[in-house]
DNA sequence: CATTTTATAGACTGATTAGTCAGTCGATAA
DNA sequence: TTATCGACTGACTAATCAGTCTATAAAATG
């Protein structure tokens, strides 16, 4: 295994855990089982490290998201697709769902640029703006759209991963939220 | 003023700047103007006071929206109070509500015990309990219906924040959320 | 094969940190 | 006048931290 990779996933776990300025470096060499330099290598500064780290976990999102949203299908499936799986995503993974979550509502998130913001959310922004104009969206705001899409996604993401469902019980929420979300937008 | 208040008043500022971590003790003392062991006279550890901070705020919180809910009204009609002053209040204190923001989605988070946890939290399930006995609301679990609404109001809190918004556009968008999101769960 | 570049190690350092402690100060009361 | 109290102080310390440095080993290059 790369090590880029063992320290980056030895970082999420402690991070996660313990928060990122509570978490020496130097734990994150021992957890990954590398030395302390090694980390410094790669990484010129820990606030470097917990960037990258920022944009690899949003790039596995959309690396996962994105190959399963079909440009020829409806709009609705678009929309459906990309909910689906954002939230089975969060859920598989959720220790990188709430890394994303700790880093979003940190001070450290107004450090990304904003081309490196979140091409998932750039999508979702182009698809509603599509939605609008060809008024299968209601006409609202597109942001305040976007918002209310993501807030709904995170909302039910932190409601499956709070309890413990079945794989079958799972998708039939997922399945019934977009219901609910889908009538309230269209 | 208290000696207390300024000591949380500074830290909030802080802690929203640049994360609980990376504001050391020495800093809030001097941003409060007081010496470094008086931190330590009314919490005895850095973890007491973040927590302290917690539930003073989160009392701010309550202290703000509970009295504007009368249980006299109809059951839409408190929703949309809980819902209009919760956002309302986020907006008027942005520090506060950012703060409440990034302590949930930390790992400090799990450190609060649940009779602590959100008096706010307790009420609005009170409610939906209640819409969902009399058949006012959908019937959904009532935790997924209290997240979706929670996720709600923080979205368009962050719309509205994120944006310039007049108090007569703000209090449209309210409005017209409000709307979107009592469709949708009744 | 020789040489240069890159990867890794881990001991080390200077700065910073949370928390301590011995004591000051003003108020209240004996 | 003296004693007692407790809020408050700020210099201090032991520990910890991010980041550096030197040394080696492993790859890559030519």
């Amino acid at each position: 295994m790369d090590k880029i990779e063992v320290i980056l996933k030895s970082a999420l776990k402690l991070f996660v855990g313990f928060g990122f300025h509570a978490t020496p470096t130097s734990k994150i060499a021992k957890e990954a089982g590398v030395a302390n330099g090694t980390l410094f290598h790669y990484y010129n500064t820990k606030e470097e490290l917990i960037l990258a780290l920022y944009k690899h976990t949003q790039g596995q999102l959309s690396t996962y998201v994105q190959p399963k949203v079909s440009k020829e299908d409806s709009l609705e499936m678009v929309f459906r697709s990309i909910y689906t799986n954002t939230i089975e995503w969060s859920v598989e993974n959720k220790a990188e769902s709430a890394f994303i979550q700790q880093f979003s509502s940190s001070p450290l998130h107004s450090l990304i640029s904003p081309e490196d913001m979140n091409s998932q959310a750039a999508i979702l922004l182009d698809f509603i703006h599509e939605g609008i104009k060809t008024a299968n969206l209601k006409h609202l705001p597109a942001d305040l759209l976007q918002t209310l899409i993501t807030s709904h996604i995170s909302g039910v993401t932190q409601y499956l991963l709070a309890g413990e469902f079945s794989k079958v019980k799972q998708n039939k929420i997922i399945k019934e939220s977009f219901e609910l979300l889908w009538d309230m937008i269209t």
